[in-house]
DNA sequence: TCGGGAATGTGACGCAGACCACACCTTCTC
DNA sequence: GAGAAGGTGTGGTCTGCGTCACATTCCCGA
């Protein structure tokens, strides 16, 4: 068995993730209780595979606490990581608007909490509370924004370029504050599939950065040393 | 002035054209005749913009005839053509979700007509008609799915690939049945705006294909020879 | 605590495709 | 119908990065 039962459940903290989410927050104190006890909480280790690309989907997911990653592959066994994903977070939104089967596969990179939300549910909530459609649909406008930001990197900055900006979005979404960038059981290969490139070439942007005194590296923990520098290398 | 006013409000052809879209034929005969006076067609010729990226959006647009491409600009200029739109398609969904700018300038390739239907509107007829919110939803999978694909492609197909795969696209889309893919006012450089490429290596790419007879080029015509290879060569 | 498998750092090689430059040919415009 | 403007076909050069190959170091699990 990967994962153990959420029974029995725990409501009240799952409840006060949610209470942290806008996206749960429109439904108040007692929509965001029901609707804890609606879904499962579910932990997951590192390296577990919480859906696979191709399956059915029925479930709305959230990320209750630790790291996934959101793994696209292609027929031919090519993987990009669309995205990293941390506390609050969302996933599967895609297989519940029109009941086809999950666009990507989502991988835990670090011991992961989950709370699973059936879509008739989520439905349901969303028929009661207005606001939570319009937040979910804000929440793909965003996703669509991102994505069309991730083809046109591909498309216009060199790996490095690259590279510098997915370290400040790391920063920024996962990181701590004064610029460390600390994500245990992300490799140097999941950063090249973030980005679409070799890990070798990863390694060599991150040596180049280093010899530059923009970041220090100590083993897996990143240091943002001149953001402003990273900034203009990535071309924001 | 770039475009003629829509008046008299030309409801008639335009209902006739909403009713052949899946969006909108949840609505009913009704529904479709109201949706058409909600709005105003519009008429554009070729080269021009009909908004652009930052631009306040507080419309949908359906394009009722002609054929516009979504052009996304980076900060310094470089452009990326993340697809190209034809009769029935819609654009400008994304600012109605979250009232943020326009992500992507719209521009046409041929001579267009335009419906630009009010958010306001919008959201009206999605409240008396539950079905429409669905569908938008529907639609929004779909444009999630297909930017995820178009970043999955720059990363692993080489720039021969994205070609094959992109003609086949617009084939499919825009072409004629046989096979003839004839879009006047679509340039090399558009071809290589969609596929992340320089024009030079798009033209060369395609004598490429020509000279393995998979395609066959008369001027500005395309014609698709063999469909099987083209799949091939793109990773299908 | 130790062993082994994974992750990291580097070197060498080759090539796809960007960039520049220019000649030819079409297609609008007046 | 002539000129201008833009699109197309090709060449040459250069470099970023993929690929293969390997040594070194790290880290987890027994």
């Amino acid at each position: 068995m990967n994962a153990r039962s959420g029974l029995p459940p725990e409501v009240e903290p799952v409840a006060s993730v949610l209470a942290e989410i806008p996206l749960f927050r429109v439904l108040g104190a007692d929509g965001i209780r029901s609707t804890a006890r609606a879904g499962v909480a579910r932990r997951y280790r590192s390296g577990q595979i919480i859906f696979h690309q191709g399956d059915p989907g029925e479930s709305l997911f959230v990320l209750l606490d630790g790291l996934v990653k959101v793994v696209f592959t292609t027929e031919h066994g090519d993987e990009i990581v669309l995205n990293m994903l941390g506390r609050g977070d969302t996933f599967g939104e895609m297989a519940l608007l029109d009941g086809s089967p999950r666009s990507a596969s989502i991988v835990t990179v670090r011991p992961a909490w989950v709370f699973a939300l059936p879509r008739a549910r989520l439905l349901e909530l969303m028929r009661e509370h207005p606001g939570l459609a319009d937040e979910f649909l804000r929440m793909l406008g965003h996703m669509v924004r991102r994505l069309t930001d991730q083809a046109a990197d591909l498309a216009f900055l060199d790996l490095g370029g690259r590279l510098a900006k997915l370290l400040l979005q790391l920063a920024d979404k996962h990181g701590q504050a004064d610029g460390v960038v600390d994500l245990p059981g992300l490799t140097q290969s999941d950063l090249a599939a973030l980005i679409g490139a070799s890990r070798p070439a990863v390694n060599r942007a991150l040596q180049s950065l280093v010899s530059r005194n923009l970041i220090s590296v100590q083993g897996r923990t990143i240091t943002l040393l001149d953001v402003a520098a990273l900034r203009k290398r990535g071309g924001l």
